[in-house]
DNA sequence: AACGTAACCCTAACGGTTAGTGTTTTGCAA
DNA sequence: TTGCAAAACACTAACCGTTAGGGTTACGTT
């Protein structure tokens, strides 16, 4: 899966990499806004269009892991056991990706996206692009049967537990609560009052 | 409140209120990519500068009444009667200005803003200090005991709400949806189980 | 070896935004 | 009324993210 398919590829994923490893580096040493894209490109050493043609703006540069983060949470709902109910699988994946997030090494560049408006927007707008692709995910199981209203509303409700617990004092107590307030929020809607339909819900038979 | 309390105040806000007016007119006859601020300014016959006097970017020219909306929200759970309970008084507002907002005239507003990712983008960040103010008033309310942590995430619930039923094809039902899965969630936590802070402490929301 | 193309480079520009500086208007008091 | 400080506004020039246009190199394939 992640094994060398050829050359130019490896080259591709070098380059890109190295633009990223660049661009985390100056904007820790100097700060996000005081280093421009013309630094970042000089420094990696190539050129000012080669950056973005791998990163759509300059902000991306410090989201590099967003896709991943994004496959992550749907997977958590599609690759779950066949019957474990939604809501345990959904906390335990937000719970990994917030000690991810809260980590260590991750300080730094939080302290950083905090700091900077455009940085925060940036996250902003990416959330609201996960949150669509989760309630797509949830949309599409056949094991759940919810409004897709509901779907929707769980799935950012379950990003707005990511983004408060990144932010917190005691990050996990914070996904328990928050999730404590969504399971109970899934489950009212479990038995009737969806207008649409009345397929059979497997929910809480695990 | 709205009387004229000087002859400066009243051409400034004269000034801004002519400035905003012209720009969504040449945004919504020409679209709003096509539309540069310099000729926002020309048409508006004033300096490039003074636009930005008045607003912070080109994208808060079409939000014009963001102040507005967070004061709407934050009071509807100020001003509510004194025994009322917080979800319905919140429901009944979030309502209303869902109805504002998809109300006839509207309508190619919206369009507009869901066609360019700028304003998406910017609606998004919007939605984050509204979040905070709102969860700021609901820590701030002396008859809710919940923890900081439930009153920062029913704020981005109920903003979620708001957000959902704008774009939603049938705007009131979602909201009532997703009401009552925040009723859900609130009521949870009515009784204990708040492992940390009672009311107090939020500070860095202003 | 030869070709198509992906990755890259360079230059120049566009458009939002700001700094610097100067001018007019307004509110307030002497 | 007059004088004055501050606010509001104007103008120029620039900064910086971003893109278009047009070329060059190096890879994969045949």
């Amino acid at each position: 899966m992640t094994e060398p398919p050829g050359r130019r590829e490896r080259k591709k994923a070098a380059t890109r990499q190295k633009i990223a490893d660049t661009a985390l580096r100056l904007f820790l040493e100097r700060g996000y806004d005081p280093v421009g894209i013309r630094d970042v490109a000089a420094e990696a050493d190539v050129a000012v269009t080669t950056v973005f043609s791998h990163f759509a703006s300059k902000e991306a540069l410090v989201f590099e892991r967003d896709q991943e983060f994004e496959q992550c949470l749907t997977r958590a709902v599609t690759d779950r056991q066949p019957h474990e109910p939604l809501i345990p699988a959904l906390h335990r994946e937000v719970r990994a990706l917030v000690r991810h997030c809260t980590a260590e090494g991750s300080a730094p560049v939080r302290r950083m996206i905090e700091g900077s408006p455009a940085l925060r927007e940036y996250e902003e707008s990416m959330s609201l692009r996960h949150a669509q692709a989760l309630a797509a995910a949830l949309a599409a199981d056949p094991r759940l049967s919810r409004s897709a209203t509901a779907c929707r509303a769980t799935a950012r409700f379950a990003i707005d537990a990511y983004a408060l617990a990144c932010r917190a004092d005691d990050p996990g107590a914070t996904v328990d609560e928050v999730f404590r307030m969504i399971e109970a929020a899934w489950a009212k809607l479990v038995s009737g009052t969806v207008s649409t339909k009345p397929i059979a819900d497997m929910e809480g038979f695990a």
